[in-house]
DNA sequence: AAAGAAATATGATTTAAATCATATGAAATA
DNA sequence: TATTTCATATGATTTAAATCATATTTCTTT
């Protein structure tokens, strides 16, 4: 579905969110060992959700990475996937047929479409805090 | 979503459904052209699909591939994806997270169920059949 | 100012998927 | 039975994703 980029992407953001949430600022190392992913991968991938902005980067000493609090709220799925993976998973054809459009549809493109857009909905109707809460609650777990 | 291969396979499989409604045998050479696929790539997809008898070979002068039509009605989409990819699809953590379960869930086990569920009824349920008629009907398009 | 701790930038390596190429085997027909 | 046409089998190559490694830059603290 996602590519191995954007699962640890997700991970990362979430983890981040739930130590900002706490106040509390995160390493790279931090990072990779609580989501279980390798660390320079990780820091590669921070570097891109910090250009985008979905993320903050604080280097130096006591430096690290921290979502804030206001922006937990704000922050959707369909944003940092989008910010990795781009839109495609929004709008490729599901068999990869060339230009496959309503005008052109390949034998799938209606019943994909639907649940494409199922997913679509449900990434932007996902917001970090939500994520967030269940895994500082001890309901959900990112390892 | 689906490995090339997978993406492949459907679309072959629905070519050779397609023209097996019109009793007509077809090559891997007119598969590959049709479908717009690599041609020795799509020789090896073939053979596991035959193998697992999908699809039906023979060989020699005249030979080529066909489904024979009680089949058309009986193969979906979700035996060929199977054939291919396996389960994973309908199983796996969105998130990669390691054994995500209902006792120790991703923070997206739940929304990712549901959307996984409808992917699979959708695969499900769908036939070759009824992609066929569309294909041949010039509803719908392979290429 | 110096030293240390952090992110950043870059490039190399590994791995897996996709693709290409070719030799082999089986069936039909002349 | 020889030849041709097809699938089968196998392995090599290419490509892209994932991972690893390291030098550089920035910031903080002393």
């Amino acid at each position: 579905m996602f590519s191995k980029t954007c699962e640890y992407a997700i991970r990362a953001s979430i983890f981040i969110a739930a130590q900002s949430y706490q106040d509390k600022r995160v390493t790279i190392k931090d990072i990779a060992e609580n989501i279980d992913s390798p660390k320079s991968f990780t820091a590669k991938i921070l570097q891109i959700l910090a250009k985008k902005e979905i993320v903050h980067s604080i280097k130096g000493i006591g430096g690290g990475f921290e979502i804030p609090k206001e922006n937990i709220k704000r922050i959707n799925l369909a944003q940092i996937v989008i910010a990795i993976d781009g839109d495609s998973i929004f709008k490729s054809c599901g068999l990869s047929v060339n230009h496959c459009c309503d005008q052109h549809p390949c034998p799938l493109n209606k019943k994909f479409k639907s649940i494409r857009n199922d997913l679509a909905k449900m990434l932007d109707s996902t917001c970090l805090e939500e994520l967030v809460l269940d895994v500082n609650s001890g309901e959900s777990f990112l390892i």
